[in-house]
DNA sequence: GAGCATATCTTCGCGTCCGATATATTACTC
DNA sequence: GAGTAATATATCGGACGCGAAGATATGCTC
């Protein structure tokens, strides 16, 4: 299996489900994802892009130009989905367990 | 709130909820709760417990001998229950706002 | 033209985790 | 009684993800 994710990666992939996003609105979309609980800094952002496109679970999209700025694109691969998908499902296991140990306080 | 937990640290805090268990007790227990899919190395377990018990999240509990072999036993304290429970809780949403867009591919 | 928002990217240090290693005692096997 | 496996605690170094801070650049508003 792989790795678990952290929590800034597993939102970055996450947030990346719908449509291609360009880094600044990734971080816009954590944002909004985690209500406001997890804001991406540009040192955690690019530096799990770049992770991320080395293991192949991201890749480049397209590059706009829009007021001058440049805006580059990602979008979450298959494998990427895949990875998210796995690790969606152990995180589902690890809540399952806990919350059942945390009732049966008098088990 | 808190920094988020990183898997052994969270299954270490949920193998504790039952009873206090010795380290290599916990090793087991973590085996057996995440169903052999995490095995915890002893650099892991006892940086761990540290760095828990520091953090107010575990205490020391009685200590045994057993066959000439000293068991220290750990027990997990109502803040290290509430750190749990905060977890658990922040993972679950996580789940669901993957769940969701996954399902949603065509949302 | 000063200040702010947008946008990408780099550098550096910290904390967590893991693998390797060490130590000690008991239990089992031959 | 020698050798090996299992139990049990502990330390050290390296790898890696993350976050804080800052560099750089453009366009908008006042």
């Amino acid at each position: 299996m792989s790795d678990p994710l952290r929590e800034p990666t597993f939102l970055i992939l996450t947030a990346l489900v719908d449509e291609p996003l360009h880094g600044y609105g990734l971080i816009a979309e954590v944002d909004r994802l985690s209500e406001g609980r997890v804001s991406l800094r540009p040192g955690t952002l690019y530096g799990a892009l770049d992770r991320l496109t080395d293991d192949g679970f991201v890749a480049r999209d397209r590059e706009e130009v829009v007021d001058g700025r440049l805006r580059r694109y990602y979008r979450l691969t298959p494998g990427g989905e895949g990875a998210l998908r796995a690790e969606t499902e152990r995180m589902r296991r690890h809540v399952e367990t806990a919350t059942l140990r945390l009732q049966g306080r008098t088990a």
